[in-house]
RNA sequence: GGUGAUAUAGCUCAGUUGGUUAGAGCGCAGCAUUCAUAAUGCUGAUGUCGGUGGUUCAAAUCCACCUAUCACCA
């Protein structure tokens, strides 16, 4: 069987390819990053077999979110973009991604896409209008997001809690039910307000979504998070926002604007159009059904709904041909935790490039990457135990130790024939089951293959003990076999290779003076060539490096607290009393009604069935005829605090609080903590002295 | 609160349709080697497969409940 004979004779697939637009509010992180490798892994992995792979991408910049950052900065949206986009390119650059467009959903193009595809689902019947009633901040004269809303929950009364669900007790409301409301934007108090809106009548594609989410275009376990929404019954989805809004007019409906997410899909059109401007590729080959193109979108899972549902549906009535495959990935954690500014955790992409070699994270993603929608810890130790074992160690050493013969022993020219045909041949027969771990985007897999053959190489080396050789005989035939053969070997696992670490794999172009490797070179060796001299290929990974940059991250996290998280769209002050300012003025009797007690909690416990409350027996200590004071409370801290840890710790708690009954049971009082919720919660502790049942005044 | 996923050696992960003593890499211990960026080779130890209960001749694998982590709720 020839596959490189197959190869030739056959015409290159046709793919495109885009990465998901990174917001214009916020740097690249090493969550992108993720993404994009994998992305461009693939990417490189089709083009070194041959195959005609475009990869485009862009930035996403429109929205309130954009719109506030550039007033508190005070510059224009559009400024502001500039600034972020010239960034992520830079960023992106940094760690090696092979875009051949990147572009901005804030151009030309996308604004006469989009406008197109509205028009058109317009003139198919697919848009509706009606009026909806939402709060308003008369102060900033705008309408507010869920997000921009904070008020007291109307069903367990705990206040500070976002428009649509309550953090405490769980419940989801609409944000106009919450009491004593505030915009977090000014602090107004909003009024409901009338708006004419714009939706996508969704629901007529049910049946269409139902095919294609189960049509081999998604992972099986997003097609079954879809079918919560395609069987709960879709509903139409609201493309509309009122001025001010950063973004594109609708046309025809002055004041109107299209919703980030309606424009931000069409970006990958946009760019791609702009690709084939100075290309010669034809758009419509790619976007319009009947041609053999294939399209593919990778994305995180938590934009799933906007790629599988949304945008297949308005692609399917402007007449587009839907993705062939839509590739979600999870979420990259920080040893073991979700990445946090608070926590020190929080790597933007420019924290990482300033310490250490992209080349490194492209293998460690690489080399955690599957084909599942799994989140993928960078554990720092693993990192560089991992790097510098499988690169510096396996696979660079097998150069390392066989070059130096040659260089000294033959003038750098390799034999003409390989020894251990054999193994050269598992090595050359690896290539299918490489390729097809590749193509499944099962990374892992085919990097403990190409690892396992390093092994295997070394292991060969090892047996025939060259510099045994050549201690009697520096030019010993054999000698310059065994090398060459160690070579040819190490150059069929750079190929390999190379859609993971292109740099490397120049040097070692280089350094073996070849032309560059394709995925195909594999089947050919290197014989009777005359080498370069070896330079270390890569260096290790130095530990202090890390340390240098996590202390650079931790350095940065306190002034950067004040800044917007990426995507999240908060305004730009965020500080606890911007977003609660404090509460109007009591006097000292209305005080000292509260009748605050130290309190030690003797058992702490995890209620079944409860997402939330931890159930906490408090020890008052005596009352006046010497019985002891015990209160049972639920507390809304189990996603702080495992109970064990709580047990035999003081606290505050308002002892004469009206006992409440919950659903599991009475809660005779409340222990004190701040935080805004999640794992930041912090419970009150007294200074060590006090003793149960003190009032504290 | 609802829903989808995840939980396997110190660390990071494999474990196909349930089938003998549960695997890999790293780390660890011992030995060998010294060509190589303290790299390599050989040998070895290490697990109540998150918990409880169930189905079965047989469960890491199937079912139920619980716990923890991640995400989504237009």
């Amino acid at each position: 069987m020839s596959s490189q004979s197959l190869n030739l004779a056959r015409k290159p697939r046709r793919i495109l390819v885009t990465s998901a637009l990174p917001y214009a509010n916020g740097p690249i992180h090493l969550g992108h990053i993720m993404e994009v490798v994998q992305t461009d892994i693939w990417v490189r992995f089709q083009q070194l077999r041959g195959e005609d792979c475009v990869y485009v991408c862009a930035d996403d910049t429109h929205g309130t979110a954009i719109m506030l950052r550039a007033e508190s900065e005070g510059i224009t949206p559009e400024a502001l973009i500039a600034r972020v986009q010239a960034e992520h390119e830079r960023d992106y650059a940094g760690f090696n991604i092979g875009f051949d467009q990147y572009h901005s959903t804030h151009s030309p193009e996308n604004k006469t896409l989009a406008q197109a595809l509205y028009l058109k689902l317009k003139a198919n019947g697919h848009i509706s209008r009606r009026s909806i009633s939402q709060l308003f901040d008369p102060e900033k004269n705008l309408f507010l997001a869920d997000r921009f809303i904070k008020g007291t929950c109307p069903k367990c009364k705990t206040p500070d809690q976002y428009g649509d669900n309550c953090e405490s007790c769980n419940a989801t409301y609409n944000p106009a039910d919450l009491i004593e409301p505030r915009s977090t934007l000014s602090g107004a108090t909003p009024v409901l307000r009338d708006s004419e809106h714009f939706f996508f009548t969704l629901p007529v594609f049910t049946d269409m979504l139902k095919a294609w989410t189960r049509s081999g275009a998604l992972q099986e376990q997003v097609a079954n998070k879809l079918s919560e929404w395609l069987e709960g019954g879709l509903q139409e989805w609201d493309i509309s926002r009122d001025a001010p809004y950063f973004g594109f007019e609708i046309p025809g409906e002055p004041g109107k604007y299209f919703y980030v997410w309606l424009d931000a899909p069409a970006g990958y059109m946009a760019s791609f159009e702009v690709f084939c401007k100075r290309s010669g590729y034809h758009f419509d080959d790619y976007w319009k059904p009947g041609h053999d193109t294939e399209l593919y979108h990778f994305i995180g899972k938590d934009i799933v709904n906007f790629h599988t549902l949304f945008w297949p549906a308005i692609l399917s009535s402007v007449g587009c041909r839907t993705p062939t495959g839509v590739f979600v990935h999870g979420f990259v954690t920080i040893n073991g935790h979700k990445m946090s500014k608070s926590r020190g955790t929080f790597i933007n992409a420019r924290d990482y490039l300033d310490h250490l070699d992209p080349e490194y994270l492209r293998y460690y993603y690489a080399a955690k990457l599957s084909a599942a929608v799994d989140d993928l810890d960078l554990n720092l130790d693993d990192f560089v135990a991992r790097v510098n074992s499988d690169l510096v160690g396996k696979v660079v050493n097998i150069a390392s130790r066989c070059a130096g013969f040659i260089t000294k022993g033959f003038d750098g020219m390799l034999s003409a024939t390989c020894s251990e045909p054999e193994l050269v041949a598992e090595f050359q027969a690896a290539k299918d089951e490489i390729a097809a771990h590749y193509e499944a985007r099962e990374f892992s897999k085919a990097l403990r293959q190409i690892m396992a053959l390093a092994d295997k190489a070394n292991q060969y080396i090892a047996d025939k003990a060259p510099w045994t050789l050549a201690k009697t005989d520096k030019q010993s035939p054999e000698v310059q076999a065994i090398c060459s053969t160690g070579l040819n070997l190490f150059r069929l696992l750079i190929a390999y290779l190379k859609p993971v670490l292109p740099t490397m794999a120049q040097n070692v172009e280089r350094f073996l003076a070849i032309e560059p490797l394709r995925f195909d070179s594999v089947d050919t060796l290197l014989l009777g060539h005359r080498i370069g001299t070896f330079e270390p290929l890569i260096t290790r990974v130095d530990p202090a490096k890390i340390e240098a940059m996590m202390a650079a991250v931790a350095a940065s996290a306190a002034p950067a607290a004040s800044e917007a998280p990426v995507g999240a769209g908060l305004p730009a002050i965020n500080t606890p009393l911007s977003t609660d300012p404090i509460a109007p003025e009591i006097d000292y009797a209305a005080f000292a009604k509260v009748d605050l007690r130290i309190a030690r909690i003797v058992n702490a416990e995890h209620v079944e069935g409860a997402e939330k409350l931890l159930k906490l027996s408090l020890d008052l200590g005596l009352d006046a005829d010497g019985k002891p004071e015990l209160r049972t409370v639920f507390s809304g801290i189990k996603s702080a605090y495992q109970p064990e840890t709580l047990v035999g710790r003081l606290t505050v708690m308002v002892a004469n609080l009206a006992p409440r009954k919950m659903k599991f049971g009475m809660s005779e009082g409340m222990v004190l903590a701040a935080g805004p919720g999640g794992k930041d919660i912090w419970l009150l502790e007294p200074d060590s002295g006090a003793q149960p049942g003190m009032r504290v005044v």
